[in-house]
DNA sequence: CTGTATAGTTGAGGCAATTCAACTAATGCC
DNA sequence: GGCATTAGTTGAATTGCCTCAACTATACAG
């Protein structure tokens, strides 16, 4: 487009060359991350549900159906498989009791703990890069909007 | 540990903190993966599928199998997905009809540019970056051991 | 107090993805 | 030529994830 400010050109392929290469690295690294849900014996979607249970407050299935863009009934099913790992309980809210609350319990909060621990561990190759590197790294990262954050 | 490099706790640091931001972009992002392949009408095992297929060379069910760690059955029915969509067809080997060579068909091909096209694509907000972050950001990740590339 | 809306569950069903065991077909070595 | 090996397929079964329709229970508005 001739009305596009100048260096847009340059900036898109930039973006474009740093965007590859973060892509790439987060394919090549995609089994460590299945290697920690196989560990802890959750699949994807329990660990999703997990992350999205905050240790301290319950949340409604409403409330997470809606997060996870899901049927409440597969809410319902999700909910019971982390309740039949002992992860998670529902309690009737107070003054409305067709709300559950569903909260962690104490192994739901400690399997929580390690699962983000350990996705958020780096992996190996980048504690080779230079301390500079990880710097930039951070400093250009931190500019992106990230919507959501796990604990 | 006492006899680690001075600077190591820095980088183990700079480097948790490089991840946490890329991480979470990823996670952030994750919906614009999954919207790319509904366009496409693919499933992630299809797309992962598509993409470990040369555009010029076939590639044994086989050699296949090896590569998503899967039992030669699961390759079967893979291949027999694309097959059904049209992207990919069988072809016996010269000299070796145990063999089936599978290659891309010409809408296999245009569909897996599509998909690398689409998944290189930088999000948005990639592009708000200034643009020597970005350049910053590629020099960095160049760094890093990028196992297996598309296209 | 009656009807409507809301929260959640249940049951049935479906597709995707995967494994295992049994099978067929082609190769290639003595 | 006979036999072990290799490539691939088929069929049965399982699991994970997900949707829809029907239902129960609670709350709330008039």
């Amino acid at each position: 487009m001739v009305t596009m400010a100048a260096g847009s050109k340059a900036k898109e392929e930039a973006a474009s060359a740093a965007w590859r290469l973060i892509f790439d690295y987060i394919v090549a690294t995609a089994a460590d991350r299945v290697a920690v849900l196989d560990r802890l014996g959750i699949t994807p979607a329990e660990s999703r549900a997990l992350s999205s249970l905050d240790p301290e407050a319950g949340r409604s299935m409403r409330a997470l159906a809606d997060e996870w863009r899901c049927d409440p009934s597969n809410a319902t099913w999700l909910v019971d498989r982390l309740e039949s790992h002992g992860l998670a309980r529902r309690v009737a809210r107070e003054g409305d009791r067709r709300v559950k609350e569903v909260v962690l319990t104490a192994k739901g909060k400690r399997m929580r703990g390690d699962l983000v621990k350990s996705l958020y561990t780096p992996p190996r190759d980048l504690l080779a890069l230079a301390l500079g590197d990880l710097e930039a790294l951070s400093a250009a990262a931190s500019k992106l909007p990230s919507r959501r954050t796990l604990a």
